[in-house]
DNA sequence: TCTGGGGTCCTAGGACCC
DNA sequence: TCTGGGGTCCTAGGACCC
């Protein structure tokens, strides 16, 4: 059996751990720019405000129905997650961390009668030592324990839609077939995980209305008309494992780190010190995972949405020649390719690096030696040293505390225009000793 | 004025190569 | 009249997830 356990409402919920009056209250969080809703809580999804609503067209609400906006946290929202994901892990021998704010677990051989105490232990204790909430799933397949959860989301927060016993932990799994049939009637296909609105419209034209529906159609059909990631989804719901519980943690297989600027960037001197920037950000996270990458691509557009301006989008590859995890020759790449794709008379929105074709450093290393024993060199360990250094300075000191000079500078001038707004963002309460909360007795 | 970031997998056309 | 087949790389875009 698998069960999901989920944080409700998660990012909203992070920001109440430390700001109980925002309990009750409609809340969001905001995408990075201060752009957009990415998390509501339950009053705001009451207001009406949309998943991923742009915010200068729902600020009034803050006016006239008390809708708080804030920026995102992640350093709070990491915090908090390992955190839960700790707690989660001790319940069950096995856990996939799936996202920030969901994992799956694990049982074999439990008496499923038992699965539905455990599950709200689990959420007893992740409240009280977190001061999160959370819902848990159980169900025979990964794709019935995600529906599971979103059973037990909706039975708390619509009353009425399901059973109000099935509200806040659900095992699906000890449900009668009739019972199971009911649940999958009541969902509607696009609610499904991995069918898309897209694939949710031309189901629908189909004749395929809800995840019942789903199960019912001839698996050869979907696979021919569909996919095979459908016809899995398909045979997942009736209760046919096909996804497996992935524990063990697997290297990215691309590394990005793209922005949109805080405002418009016209001139190539502002992209190359952005484009600095998240090369020397993305060659870190490189490290972390101890790869190195063969090839890295970088983009600039305009803004889709401004469709009165002139709009340029493009991108280049860039071949390194050997893998590396450099910080210098990765940035000397982005801006040679930046300086290939850049044309004047744009106003950009928009920049990115990526770093593809990623390698073990163990085999880049191998390589390195093959090299310097057949020209007959002395392979010069230094850099390695010094990317090692400026890690752990860094890590020490706070990002940026040492990094490229093209990645230019925030010392004594104006921010730089291609920074991003975060008017609203709350203090990082866990992990920075300066905002740490002050309790008075 | 103002619309996120980071992933995965898949597909397709054009350039180029043998 | 009449001009192949198979492969890779690059760029771009679509679909899905959180």
């Amino acid at each position: 059996m698998y069960a999901l356990v989920d944080g409700n409402n998660f990012y909203v919920s992070c920001e109440r751990v430390f700001r109980p009056s925002l309990n009750g209250r409609p809340v969001i969080v905001l995408s990075n720019n201060d752009g957009c809703a990415i998390a509501r809580s339950n009053e705001a999804k009451a207001l009406g405000v949309k998943m991923g609503a742009p915010w200068f067209q729902i600020r009034e609400l803050a006016n006239t129905k008390g809708l708080v906006a804030l920026s995102a946290n992640f350093a709070l929202y990491g915090d908090l997650s390992d955190r839960m994901m700790a707690i989660a892990a001790s319940y069950a021998p096995r856990q996939e961390i799936y996202s920030i704010d969901e994992s799956f677990l694990l049982f074999e051989g439990m008496p499923g009668a038992e699965l539905v105490s455990i599950g709200r232990a689990l959420r007893d204790q992740v409240l009280c030592w977190v001061g999160i909430p959370t819902c848990v799933g159980f169900a025979p397949t990964k794709t019935l324990a995600k529906l599971a959860n979103h059973v037990a989301k909706n039975a708390e927060r619509k009353p009425g839609s399901y059973p109000a016993e099935y509200a806040q932990v659900f095992n699906l799994g000890a449900c009668s077939a009739t019972e199971v049939a009911a649940v999958l009637m009541a969902t509607e296909v696009g609610e499904v995980w991995g069918v898309g609105p897209r694939t949710s419209a031309r189901l629908k034209a189909y004749g395929i209305h809800t995840a019942q529906d789903l199960t019912r159609v001839d698996s050869k059909m979907l696979r021919r008309e569909f996919s095979v990631v459908l016809e899995k989804t398909a045979l997942e719901l009736q209760g046919v494992s096909c996804a497996r519980l992935e524990d063990v943690p697997t290297d990215k297989k691309q590394i990005a780190c793209t922005r949109s600027f805080g405002r418009p960037v016209l001139e190539l001197a502002g992209l190359a010190e952005a484009v600095s920037s998240f090369a020397m950000r993305a060659a870190e996270k490189l490290r972390s995972q101890n790869s190195a990458a063969g090839t890295l691509q970088v983009f600039i557009h305009t803004s889709p949405f401004r469709t009165d301006d002139p709009q340029y989008s493009r991108s280049v590859t860039v071949p390194l020649s050997r893998p590396t995890s450099d910080t210098n020759i990765l940035v000397s790449a982005a801006l040679a390719g930046l300086r290939q794709i850049y044309r004047t008379g744009f106003k950009f929105a928009k920049a990115g690096v990526m770093l593809m074709d990623l390698v073990p450093e163990t085999v880049q290393q191998a390589e390195l030696d093959l090299i310097c024993e057949f020209d007959g060199l002395q392979q010069p360990p230094e850099k390695r040293l010094l990317m090692k250094a400026i890690d752990g300075l860094n890590r020490r000191y706070g990002r940026g505390a040492v990094g490229v000079a093209s990645a230019g500078t925030n010392a004594g001038s104006a921010p730089r225009g291609w920074t991003m707004l975060q008017e609203r963002r709350t203090p990082a309460y866990t992990t920075c000793w300066e905002d740490i909360a002050i309790a008075r007795a």
